[in-house]
DNA sequence: TTTTAATGAGACAGAGTTGTATCATAGTGT
DNA sequence: ACACTATGATACAACTCTGTCTCATTAAAA
């Protein structure tokens, strides 16, 4: 398996990608299904992927290193508190099918030590952000941070829904949730 | 099968409470883990529902028939808009679990029409008193109606899941949903 | 107490899924 | 042009889950 080969790069590429959307839509898509979605054949996604279960661990890993990815150069940004949390917002919203993978799966989180690891990770720096909020005097010091984290995660989820199923567009979503969580947090 | 039996409706219970805490936390338990969970024959079980997707749909309808109940007393208080909304918080934290066993499912709801026909009632509802909070002018006409109600139904998710790992007790939860739900609509 | 019937335990067939192995084919790198 | 190799198709065994059935047990109803 030359990792460089076109062919392979192709068929790598459709199943990550067919098998996080179609995972998403149905948790319990077997493998047969997820080669279909993939336009690939059984064994070549067994050859891509040992067993199931690697496959949706992986899968989880990518989406938790795409988000990274994008979230790095808001560090760079100096932005701190609310402003750094607005600006995570607006381009987390595009990746929020990678992100809802993330939650619809979060089960696995528990079991897998790396992934239990990074998860973590990122849920620390937003609760960072939050405290760096409540000395800026931005965000009401008595709200729980907890209930502020949880709040952002199920505003994501909810902008995410409507985008799928068509009721919006993304641009809109986003200003909608800055828009309520903002508000929220007085 | 006598439903009237002390032993019936005892299995009855258990089956029914057991399997919607246990698919809640992992929605592929097979009908043996279920039993075990209910502290009852794997037999016992298939009498009491023929099959496992029949076991889901009747615990969809009941957890709707349950939420349906609490919000009965809502309209006779003649409560309007924002303020019939706060109480539905009030009456529908505690049952929770049911209304996220619904989400969860949700699925469901698109393949069963009755179960479909039910579900979009209940929103319905729920619109209405968004649309009347506008007039109201409690709440601001410059959301969308389908934007409140997905956050309705995402922080009652996040409230749920606190108070389900502990973190927080389920008044907490509900005056923080209160909060920060109204505070956004402005 | 006696009768009735719901239950638990277990065996069972059938269906579906997983993961492995083989082989001819077709696209790729050289 | 040629050698390589990733792929698709297919067959296969092992396993799991579902749903059915039987029979002894035990708790409820009479």
């Amino acid at each position: 398996m030359n990792k460089a080969d076109a062919r392979y790069q192709k068929s790598r590429m459709a199943i990550v990608e067919s098998s996080i959307q179609l995972l998403l839509s149905n948790p319990d898509a077997g493998m047969s299904e997820i080669a279909i979605a993939a336009g690939v054949g059984r064994a070549t996604l067994y050859r891509h992927f040992e067993t199931r279960d690697e496959l949706i661990k992986e899968l989880t890993m990518l989406c938790l290193e795409e988000t990274d990815e994008v979230l790095k150069p808001l560090k760079e940004t100096g932005l701190r508190g609310l402003d750094a949390i607005v600006e995570s917002i607006r381009v987390i919203v595009p990746l929020a099918d990678r992100f809802r993978f993330l939650m619809s799966l979060a089960s696995i989180g528990a079991s897998d030590k790396e992934i239990g690891r990074v998860y973590r990770r990122q849920l620390n720096e937003l609760t960072r952000y939050v405290e760096e909020g409540k000395k800026l005097g931005d965000i009401s010091k008595t709200l729980p941070s907890e209930w502020i984290v949880a709040m952002y995660d199920a505003l994501l989820n909810a902008a995410w829904g409507l985008i799928q199923y068509d009721k919006m567009e993304s641009e809109q979503a986003t200003e909608l949730f800055i828009r309520s969580f903002t508000a929220s947090l007085q």
